[in-house]
DNA sequence: TCGGTTTACTAAATCGGTTTTGTAATCTTA
DNA sequence: TAAGATTACAAAACCGATTTAGTAAACCGA
């Protein structure tokens, strides 16, 4: 490779590596080097254009401050959000780890098979950060014994003993939509779920807040206002005890519902106001405008990488756990509910 | 941090740490470890729980496996389709540079100020990925005196000497999309450019391809025809000399005019065909169905990595540089040209 | 039985830094 | 003016691997 090393950087100054390495760490005072030694170590390493090798001083220093971040291969889940969330998360990630001292994240793609830890620790890395799946645990959190390496999971609140995470409030965020549309003077709300992803955590918890919601507002939650298709939301708004309002578990299928809403005469939002979840970033690049709450995914990286580096420093894993707020995105499908009674 | 070190291993084995070493690599053959021996090693690692430390060895090796990526911070290109673009590529980067024995990538913020080519050629990595902005030369190709470095400029097909590159055929896919409404019979078809960003390179090699098909089937391109709003598409359309059919320069513009076709009551293909290009992620929730050109982001990552791979190996610049075809996806908006002549 | 080869390892050098320890020479201060 | 402190560096150890060179013992043919 044919690289200057400390060694000509102190050959063509004519002093000893130790000397050079004092001097370019700027810590010259403290083993008394000479103004002169010291300028014509600097002039040396700037004519040699010497760089310090990360590697060797990596070695030494037994640190990298470099973070490792799992990528794993994309699911089956909606190919544009995952990679709009991807996106956004790795940029994010990135960005925060700067900020926090890494110099750089390490992309480790995720093995298929047996996932190994040890994969993972041999001295490339401090840390690591696990972008989960709502759907399912991540195979690295479920063989765990003990945590041996500081980790971090993302986008899940279910993590194991001495392991940190970072999620977007789903069920505050629920709340939010809920008191959003209560304020509006809706009573009867439906809660439109996914028709596929029965297992998503995520939406678990977003009906779980709708619920609590309601409840604390004195509303018994009928069952039949839980469906998991359009068409059943459909039933319900044209049955003999209307919803004024729904809850989309996700801006997908409040768009969807929206969409099938105006396809058939039913105006949105004047009959019926409908709030989803996630405020999908391109959302404006949409036909349907419609009020969510936002879900923040550069905020929930920065939160995952500033728990990291509290867990590297040796914080308790308990303190190592955030979950981020959410907040209304006000568009125009919701408006106050209309006086039919 | 208490780590079992190849030292532990030769303790426990009762043997010096080369012969660990030996064994370990599978080497033990060539140094005539004895089989007892080998047991014994094998044995004492795995009861450590032994893990090399790789950063010891990539100091040794002189090499260390990791391709840098330089993540640009957003600019102000529509968030959307960066985002769902940054995640593809980063995603697909990483599984390539797993398949071209690249341990990992190392993400690396991009530098606001001064871009130092310096920072990157500390011997952590082995070559570097750009993902560069069509729409002006990234700044570390632009001060860029000798490649020190191997370097791959993604996403652009102009790079300095020295330097790979991987592009989407933005050219040969405006060829395919004028070829689709030739063979559908359209002879006037106009060109939907982009109305901010005038300096962008892709769209430029879009509009050329353009020119060149319609000149090559011998029709003269009216310079009208070359518009930069949905208005003045609209305009041409009601004309006295109409344009049957538009192609525009990315989806984003086409759905665009296809709304406002639709909604001024022009129909779409019936009245006028419109295709787009980049066939965003995602299309398939949009509500207008739009005929387009691929843009193949993932494999344009792979190409580049394999590239970058190639040029690390010592392969001359020029065989480093990929354009990646494009393909047509039909959709419904278009359909052959109307009789009305 | 003696030099040469093979067997089975170990010692030491190396990668390129950082840090601890060592050592002359000069400067203080009692 | 001699002991102690300060100045200004250099030598060597160290990080944890890999690799080259070295060595002792067994074997082997003449």
């Amino acid at each position: 490779m044919l690289v200057t090393t400390m060694m000509h950087v102190a050959q063509k100054a004519g002093v000893s590596k130790s000397t050079v390495s004092q001097v370019l760490n700027g810590r010259a005072k403290d083993f008394n080097i000479s103004n002169a030694t010291i300028e014509r170590v600097n002039q040396a390493a700037l004519d040699l254009g010497y760089v310090p090798n990360t590697v060797a001083r990596n070695l030494r220093a037994q640190r990298t401050g470099q973070i490792g971040v799992v990528v794993a291969a994309l699911t089956d889940m909606e190919q544009s959000l995952q990679l709009t969330f991807d996106g956004a998360w790795l940029l994010g990630m990135s960005t925060a780890a700067r900020q926090h001292g890494f110099t750089s994240a390490l992309l480790l793609e995720q093995p298929e098979s047996e996932p190994n830890l040890n994969l993972y620790y041999d001295g490339r890395i401090e840390g690591l950060l696990l972008r989960c799946d709502p759907r399912h645990p991540h195979p690295l959190l479920a063989n765990l014994t003990p945590a041996r390496i500081p980790m971090v999971a993302v986008w899940t609140q279910e993590a194991p003993i001495g392991i940190g995470y970072a999620d977007v409030d789903h069920f505050g965020g629920a709340e939010i939509a809920i008191h959003h549309l209560l304020e509006l003077g809706h009573q009867k709300i439906a809660f439109l779920d996914s028709d596929s992803d029965e297992n998503n955590n995520h939406f678990r918890l977003r009906y779980n807040g709708y619920k609590e919601a309601l409840e604390e507002a004195g509303i018994r939650v009928k069952t039949n206002w839980h469906q998991r298709s359009v068409s059943a939301i459909l039933e319900l708004i044209r049955g003999k005890t209307p919803v004024t309002a729904v809850f989309a578990a996700n801006d997908v299928r409040g768009v969807e519902l929206v969409r099938e809403l105006t396809r058939v005469g039913i105006r949105v939002p004047e009959d019926i106001s409908v709030i989803g979840f996630d405020n999908i970033i391109g959302a404006a690049f949409l036909d349907v405008e419609l009020t969510t709450i936002h879900h923040p995914i550069r905020e929930m990286a920065l939160e995952a990488v500033k728990n990291l580096a509290d867990l590297i420093q040796g914080k308790p894993y308990q303190d190592c756990r955030s979950i981020v707020p959410t907040y209304l995105v006000k568009r125009k499908t919701c408006a106050p509910v209309k006086k039919l009674k």
